[in-house]
DNA sequence: GCCAAAATACCGAAATGATGGTAGGGCGGT
DNA sequence: ACCGCCCTACCATCATTTCGGTATTTTGGC
């Protein structure tokens, strides 16, 4: 079983950090290879197209850093970070993604990513994230930590509250929200007072702004 | 002043199409770099980072294809189509996003695109888009057609409309929207009423959905 | 088996939203 | 000058949502 102590045996023979890259949009894919084949101190050794070919890949290369998008066919990201790290606890993963919902990067932390980086990221950025992950650091930008800091303080909802969410998010009323759900109109009210308290908001508007705000839900 | 007409001298001396691209992620530049690069029958000749600058390489290059992304900062995809034909009438643009709202397609094809991509279409999907288009045919992915039908019939909205439509989508209340647009709460429900039934909805929060899946704002 | 949390449910009052009809002022086009 | 459209505005009425408080049952963990 390999760990965070082992030599890596490729780096010691290639001297180089080795990447795996995994992302659906094929033109990222050809990007993130272009800008990693340039660098003189790192390669890809593995590039994936969907969340269950990279946790394959990475079984296979076992890389020193893996770059995931979060939103993947088949396995996303966030599934595809924790089957890495049940083989691995100490494998280094970067979460690069379009979106900064609260939610993912959220999740994302908590399935053990190392750091978490926006699509639009300079160049420079992002290689020199690749290379922090590598020495063992992390890379959250401050902006994201500001947006952690100011959602943790909040309570987190029910499993119920979520489906009522969701659906209230599809603009259901809420007579319907309690036929789609079997259960009264009254449960629903009850579900929606815990959920307007708890994403402190007055209104069903209001909730679905935040609950799409925080990645609760799509719209 | 060129036009359509005339014999492109750079494709005579170098036989390739030449691509203007432009798109905000440094990744989707490279990749696409890197992808149009290894092609034999074409070649990158500007790249572009937002949507001004892709209108002032098109002025210096006059290249044979551009290739847009819809959203950019300082300008964007439809702003820089809408600037391109201004100068040439002919100019062959496509336009590559992320997302498939109505509005957004409908309003670049208004602007005069010849194709329309989705990010995550494949290698040679968007090489032989390139192609055709290259050629003077068009290439717009039926999926896209089939939204642009269904879309079409529906009313279009008004400034005012479309003014309370966005604070609607912010979660705001008809109170709170009114001393927003400065009229009363009676005009908001007046605008309400006309929104909800152009849209074809029955509510506020499925309205906020509808306008959100056309593309009429972006929450 | 017990405790805490979650899910379910009801009543009633107050606020907000939805729907009908109606209408005057402004503005651009024919 | 007239027509159509947009923006504005009001009244009345009904439906829905929001906000108190309260209570039973179910579920999961210790």
């Amino acid at each position: 079983m390999r760990n965070a102590f082992t030599t890596k045996p490729d780096v010691a023979q290639t001297g180089k950090i080795r990447v795996l890259i995994a992302d659906d949009h094929v033109t990222v894919l050809e990007g993130l290879a272009a800008m990693i084949g340039r660098q003189p101190d790192m390669m890809v050794v593995a590039e994936a197209a969907d969340g269950r070919e990279a946790v394959e890949l990475w079984t296979q290369h076992h890389p020193d850093v893996a770059l995931l998008d979060l939103r993947m066919p088949t396995l996303d990201g966030v599934g595809a970070i924790e089957q890495i790290r049940k083989q691995d606890g100490a494998a280094r993963v970067i979460v690069l993604t379009t979106y900064d919902t609260d939610n993912e990067i959220l999740r994302a932390i908590k399935a053990g990513t190392k750091a978490y980086l926006l699509k639009d990221a300079h160049r420079e950025e992002l290689l020199d994230c690749i290379r922090r992950v590598n020495r063992g650091e992390t890379c959250i930008p401050a902006s994201l930590v500001e947006k952690l800091a100011a959602g943790l303080c909040s309570e987190s909802l029910t499993g119920r509250e979520l489906n009522v969410l969701e659906l209230l998010a599809r603009g259901k009323s809420n007579k319907e929200i309690s036929v789609n759900l079997y259960i009264s109109e009254t449960t629903v009210k009850t579900h929606l007072r815990s959920i307007f308290r708890k994403l402190n908001v007055l209104s069903r508007t209001e909730a679905i702004m935040v609950a799409n705000r925080r990645g609760l839900v799509q719209i």
